[in-house]
DNA sequence: ATATTCTGTGTAACCGGTTACACATTCGGA
DNA sequence: TCCGAATGTGTAACCGGTTACACAGAATAT
């Protein structure tokens, strides 16, 4: 292997030149440049990122944490943090907290041991000691917001409000809402969403909680669904949960959509997969991610960013779970 | 920042017993051990990850290489891999190839050069020359085989026949196959599979090369149904392309499983979602995931391991896309 | 009793970079 | 002409560990 003192020695002068070369930091003469950089060439030589990093503490490595990848909702965003990582020079390392705070806090330290340069953080432990304390940039994603820590979301509010709409403006007469989780600030703020699309406008509702979870969901509705025949619109916190409705709609002979319009939130892809298509609120997930890995890199790099909220516009998708608005 | 040489002064004794001391390789006494294990408790010293690479040449951290993560085949196997990485103590970086060579090859070397432990690669390229130079332990998953990398994967060949039968048991009278990429391993295997089953079953099939892509496969089914009235099973080489050919089938009027029965490959998790749910030859992919991991771990902590391919059963998921079988 | 091996420890080089600081030159301005 | 600033470079300490090697005393073998 070779080292700087190799490309030192043959390029005749000190290794702090040939450091300050490679680093482009302070002063080199054109000829010492010149010099450097005909063996660099020759010797094949190859800075060692290790040996730098014990210097200078860092280490071009970011992590992403999220509770779990395997749901639908993350890949996209692990893909785009990945993209645009790369493109700044930075490369990815996935953690999978299961919103443990246990397994975070320990993803946490020890990287951070490592020299790890930041974290995207998808999380609702956020007020946590163990960020408090971190003296490393994060941004958060999606989930909650603290003043310190700069944060990505959706307008989930004004989406759900969309959302709701959708079914209003279609005739639905009493429209379900499922909730989601109350620990979860994104669950909340749909709620919000709903509520202010629903609250004046004179048509019945319900509310139940429901976790962005198929099986679950299609249980829940299933059971709501027998108890109250009337029901002709779900509004569903989340794509998963909506496919769970449909498949309960679907085993009671429930036609959709003519006898019960769906409508889900986050515009994953298996949305478009079903039949019918389903009708969403969707995310800009990949935007969501974009935007949160440059506003790390940027904290890292130490360019200041005065911004410390990035809402990131929802886009309604009609699909085939909704009927076409009658005039 | 406390330091190996703080904790041995400390302890009255020097850093090399340090060191062995906190590595457990060499003699420390029991005099000495007691006082290390004091002065580090008293100072709360914590070893520096980044100063024993620097020497060591390793760093706990294992390279995941897939296409896309956004596929979703792969988030299961990222999360399989990176629990059992924890396990062990290992990290999981995570690298989206989108099957390009240049890509691949710049983050091997890229992670090599920061002392990378191995890789799991799930490639196509693995006959590529910056692979045999690698000197890296590398495990491959699911696709190409190559006589010095250990594999991990499905038996692909027997899932398919199995997947078929399933047809050919519900009097399916003629088949269309959706063959996978051909310069895809498992894709060419399950063709294989396929013919081992139908050959000599006496059944008039048809077959057409689709990728592993909804919108792509949706439109091909739609043609090819258009053109063949007759058709009234068809084996998907993935789930996706199945769920491509139910959307089909749908919009023109077909009814599944009555006229037309459909049988995946996969056992993603969007196959049960679906209404009807999908009738699928799923592969156990978190196991294949934990197995890869596993074998590479063994590799890089030298311990020999003579076996170099692993198979994993296939399940048969039996759902709504299928009728029942008449007796 | 002597040779050999085992146990235990410390010194210092090494992994491969960065950088503070000292020093020398050159240049522009007063 | 003299001085301070700008330019350019090298030495050596430093980041925080690991480990080869030398050495010493105790245990075992002959």
């Amino acid at each position: 292997m070779t080292t700087i003192r190799d490309v030192a020695k043959k390029a005749g002068v000190s290794v702090a030149t040939v450091s300050r070369y490679l680093n482009d930091s302070g002063y080199v003469s054109g000829d010492a440049a010149k010099a450097v950089a005909a063996a660099v060439k020759e010797l094949k030589y190859e800075l060692n990122p290790v040996a730098r990093s014990l210097n200078t503490k860092k280490t071009n490595l970011i992590g992403l944490i999220v509770p779990d990848i395997t749901n639908p909702f993350f890949p996209e965003l692990a893909r785009a943090v990945e993209d645009v990582a790369l493109t700044y020079g930075y490369t990815v390392i996935l953690c999978n907290s299961d919103e443990n705070p246990e397994k975070e806090k320990n993803y946490l330290e020890t990287l951070k041991k490592k020299y790890i340069d930041g974290f995207i953080v998808t999380s609702n432990q956020l007020d946590a000691p163990h960020y408090a304390n971190m003296a490393l940039p994060i941004v958060a994603l999606d989930r909650a917001i603290n003043e310190h820590i700069p944060t990505v979301a959706s307008n989930n509010r004004e989406g759900a409000a969309i959302g709701t709409r959708v079914l209003l403006e279609r005739n639905c007469k009493k429209i379900l809402f499922l909730r989601g989780p109350e620990e979860l600030n994104p669950a909340n703020d749909r709620y919000e969403g709903f509520m202010d699309a629903i609250r004046d406008a004179g048509v019945d509702y319900q509310i139940v909680v429901c976790p962005f979870h198929f099986a679950d969901s299609e249980k829940i509705v299933d059971e709501v669904l027998r108890e109250h025949k009337d029901i002709d619109g779900i509004f569903a916190s989340s794509d998963v949960s909506a496919a769970g409705a449909l498949k309960a709609a679907s085993k009671l002979g429930i036609n959709v959509p003519d006898e019960l319009q769906v409508v889900g939130f986050d515009g994953i892809a298996m949305g478009a997969m079903l039949t019918p298509g389903l009708t969403t609120v969707a995310q800009d997930v990949y935007k969501m991610g974009a935007i949160a890995t440059r506003v790390l890199i940027k904290r890292i790099e130490n360019q200041v960013e005065e911004q410390h909220f990035f809402e990131v516009p929802v886009q309604l998708k009609i699909r085939g779970t909704t009927r076409s608005v009658e005039k």
